[in-house]
DNA sequence: GTGGATGAG
DNA sequence: CATTCTCATCCAC
């Protein structure tokens, strides 16, 4: 199966009586707006053609949300170009390997194209200018500064890549018409028109819905490019695929508008297959080969014709994305949910080669997961052996001890991680004879945080069972189906404890038996229980205790600086974005900037980490105390200034003149002088709603910022089910057939990954 | 959970 | 066509 741009979820749920009248009372809550029509009210009874009769190619949502997609032109030449802003005049291309992988205008405007070969490229454009972007790192981090800003203006924010993102911001549309008078509102930047057709405008209020959002995505573009030095392209619709094709229209630095009455003509405008996202190169090949050329062909093909080929969930999807039709919702995707890097070579053809490579790979990756905050419990090996012809990769995958991250140094994790990488490696090729690879990525997946969400649930769930001396975890009981008991002894059962045969004995060790049992979907989620016990080892400095309270630590640091802040679905109140942004920023330039302009993988003595460690001192065996701890570091640190070691390190490896983070970290800095107001609440907490099987007294007494984040989390929760019951209802008006109820059963909607279940889930 | 296929930028 | 260096989802096993 491919990926599928529009996911489709509308065999959720199955035959219901009451889904009739599930579609009207739900719909206003759905769409965020009660002001807002029923979207059967709002689908135009627009020029009606033939083949998109089939009921599965309408739109369930009308024009009832508003859509930004965000564009950041050339990313990667215009991040080189805030480092070394003399490349802005001269043509720049990225170079990653022999391939120039992006260009900066200038160069665009010689002709040189995306991803062509640099002996290509310097024949068209000899004076082009060459940067190294095979690390991307910086990339990485602009990239989420991006999408932290955006996260400002709306909760809703979902990522594409490293430099697109789209918004959902009919909320934020629909607040600012109440207070507006629409019939002055005049549409900024570009709005697609076509000459071939008259189109009446449509009535239902979209009008004015998109034209607001035309301002909106012109106040996102200006703060990025106000904060952040960044241009960008913006488009305006009612959905994602049509904001991210019309936003193409005007490139560079500005925008489109996509009114509904010109939705046909424009998608009448893309006639080849590639152009639809979604549809890439294998399904392009296959659909070639049913003798559909091109979109003109595509669009008057019955489901059932394609649905033969792709599966009639595929087939429906393509064919409303050709129609322009896409009701996915825009996601908040949250913090990576793997970590991965790689290198190509000529040829790696020896065990200590590939060993150094991985080695140079794992470094990087340690880095990375040390500032992310999380651990990963899986480590996967891709390479690509040399076959004349192909690019083929293969991969093998392993679980890791996530006492490797707790327990060891930098230098002993590396160790370790780069024995594992050789044992994956051994699974894939015969290391004792003669090899060629051309590639080797390493990848960490499975990523959890240190506190679990579980350890925090029974902090003020009831009844808080903290017996002295133990720490209860929670599993979350949403389960694929199966039944089954596990009974986990000790670590020394992972995987990686078997392949490394050696490691010290577990630190922790599980007392109750961990056992899964089916959730239904709509019952309560059962909670089951299991005990972990921390023995007591070394009384000194490197024993279990101390590891355990430097990750308590490090999570509360990450919470305010890290992915997590990324993540945080923040309210909107002014206090709170500058709060966040200003903290963001500068604890951003606590990390080393990588050299990229030298095209140097980092290459200085890589030293061992030590100074995250936990502050030497007496230690209370109760380790709710260690809970009580990470709350209120997640409170504390957040509003912490960076130590004045990272400042230093900081500026010390930087080698660049103009470093992009710092004069970022100067914008956001200055944003923060503005305003330090307090992170604001709601005061009467009698009017939010809690889950039933929270304790609204222990709640009360938490920190401002977790009660905040507790909140979201539940109101992010809470969209989520009503999402799942709209799909589920709407399933009810696609054709049925024997498909539909038993997917229904199979296919389980993804669970909740919001705030809290990020950074806790264990 | 594992590993491949596929698709996004 | 993939080429680079990521990241994500889906599915058979």
């Amino acid at each position: 199966m491919e990926r599928r741009w529009e996911e489709e979820q509308n065999d959720i749920g199955g035959e219901d009586p009451e889904e009739e009248d599930d579609v009207d009372w739900r719909m206003p809550s759905a769409l965020g707006s009660p002001s807002i029509k029923a979207p059967s009210m709002l689908i135009q009874p627009s020029s009606s053609i033939a083949h998109r009769s089939e009921t599965c190619l309408q739109s369930k949502l009308g024009h009832s949300r508003t859509i930004v997609h965000i564009d950041l032109d050339c990313f990667y030449a215009q991040v080189e170009m805030l480092r070394n802003p003399t490349l802005r005049d001269k043509p720049l291309g990225i170079q990653q390997k022999n391939i120039v992988v992006t260009t900066n205008y200038v160069a665009r405007a010689r002709g040189v194209s995306k991803l062509s070969y640099i002996k290509e490229a310097l024949i068209k454009c000899p004076d082009l200018v060459l940067v190294s972007g095979e690390d991307l790192t910086n990339y990485r981090e602009t990239s989420t500064k991006v999408t932290e800003l955006l996260e400002q203006f709306c909760p809703l924010v979902e990522r594409l890549g490293f430099d697109e993102n789209f918004m959902d911001v009919t909320k934020l549309v629909e607040s600012r018409l109440t207070s507006t008078d629409s019939k002055k509102l005049v549409h900024i930047g570009h709005s697609y028109e076509s000459d071939a057709q008259i189109a009446t405008q449509c009535q239902c209020g979209c009008r004015d819905r998109l034209t607001m959002g035309s301002h909106i995505a012109k106040e996102m573009r200006d703060t990025l490019k106000s904060k952040l030095g960044l241009t960008s392209c913006a488009g305006v619709a009612t959905n994602k695929l049509l904001a991210k094709l019309v936003g193409a229209h005007h490139k560079p630095n500005d925008q489109t508008v996509l009114f509904s009455e010109w939705t046909d003509s424009f998608m009448q405008t893309f006639t080849k297959l590639r152009q639809i996202p979604g549809i890439g190169h294998s399904s392009g090949k296959k659909l070639k080969g049913m003798g559909i050329q091109n979109l003109e062909e595509l669009r008057p093909t019955p489901v059932s014709t394609l649905a033969d080929q792709f599966g009639k969930q595929q087939a429906e999807t393509m064919l409303r994305l050709a129609h322009g039709v896409d009701d996915t919702p825009v996601v908040s995707k949250g913090p990576p949910q793997s970590l991965s890097d790689e290198d190509s070579f000529k040829k790696v053809g020896t065990l200590p080669a590939a060993k150094e490579m991985m080695t140079g790979l794992i470094k990087n990756l340690i880095k990375r997961l040390r500032s992310d905050g999380r651990i990963p419990y899986t480590m996967r090996l891709t390479v690509r052996k040399y076959v004349p012809g192909s690019w083929h990769r293969e991969s093998r995958q392993t679980g890791i001890s996530p006492n490797l991250f707790q327990k060891h140094d930098d230098a002993s994790l590396l160790e370790q991680l780069l024995e594992v990488a050789v044992g994956l490696l051994q699974k894939l090729i015969d290391t004792n004879r003669p090899f060629h690879l051309t590639l080797i990525n390493i990848c960490f997946t499975n990523l959890r945080s240190k506190v679990t969400k579980g350890a925090i649930d029974s902090f003020f769930s009831k009844p808080a069972v903290k017996p002295k001396g133990l720490v209860t975890l929670q599993s979350q009981g949403m389960c694929d189906g199966k039944t089954g008991e596990m009974e986990v002894h000790s670590s020394k059962d992972d995987s990686i404890a078997n392949e490394l045969g050696d490691l010290p004995a577990a630190n922790t060790e599980v007392v109750d038996k961990m056992h899964f049992g089916t959730v239904s979907g709509h019952k309560p989620r059962e909670e089951e229980r299991y005990v972990i016990k921390h023995k007591q080892k070394q009384p000194s400095s490197s024993g279990s205790v101390a590891s355990f309270r430097t990750s308590v630590n490090v999570t509360g640091k990450v919470e305010a600086e890290g992915s997590k802040s990324f993540f945080k679905k923040l309210g909107s109140s002014p206090s709170n974005k500058s709060k966040s942004l200003s903290c963001r920023g500068e604890l951003g330039t606590a990390r080393k900037p990588e050299s990229v302009a030298t095209g140097l993988r980092e290459q200085s003595s890589w030293t061992v980490d030590t100074a995250r460690d936990a502050p030497e001192g007496e230690f209370d065996e109760d380790n709710s105390l260690l809970l009580e701890e990470a709350i209120r570091s997640s409170q504390n640190v957040a509003l912490k200034q960076p130590s004045k070691r990272t400042l230093e390190e900081s500026s010390s490896h930087d080698t660049t003149e103009c470093s992009v983070d710092d004069s970022l970290a100067k914008r956001l800095k200055n944003d923060s002088d503005h305003e330090t107001k307090p992170t604001t609440i709601k005061q009467n907490m009698e009017e939010i709603e809690i889950p039933p099987d929270i304790d609204r007294s222990v709640f009360n007494v938490l920190p401002s910022n977790m009660k905040e984040e507790l909140i979201a989390d539940w109101e992010r929760e809470k969209r989520r089910r009503e999402d799942e019951c709209l799909l589920a209802s709407s399933s009810q008006n696609l054709p049925k057939n024997k498909k539909s109820s038993s997917s229904a059963k199979k296919k389980q909607l993804p669970a909740v990954r919001n705030t809290i279940t990020k950074y806790f889930k264990h």
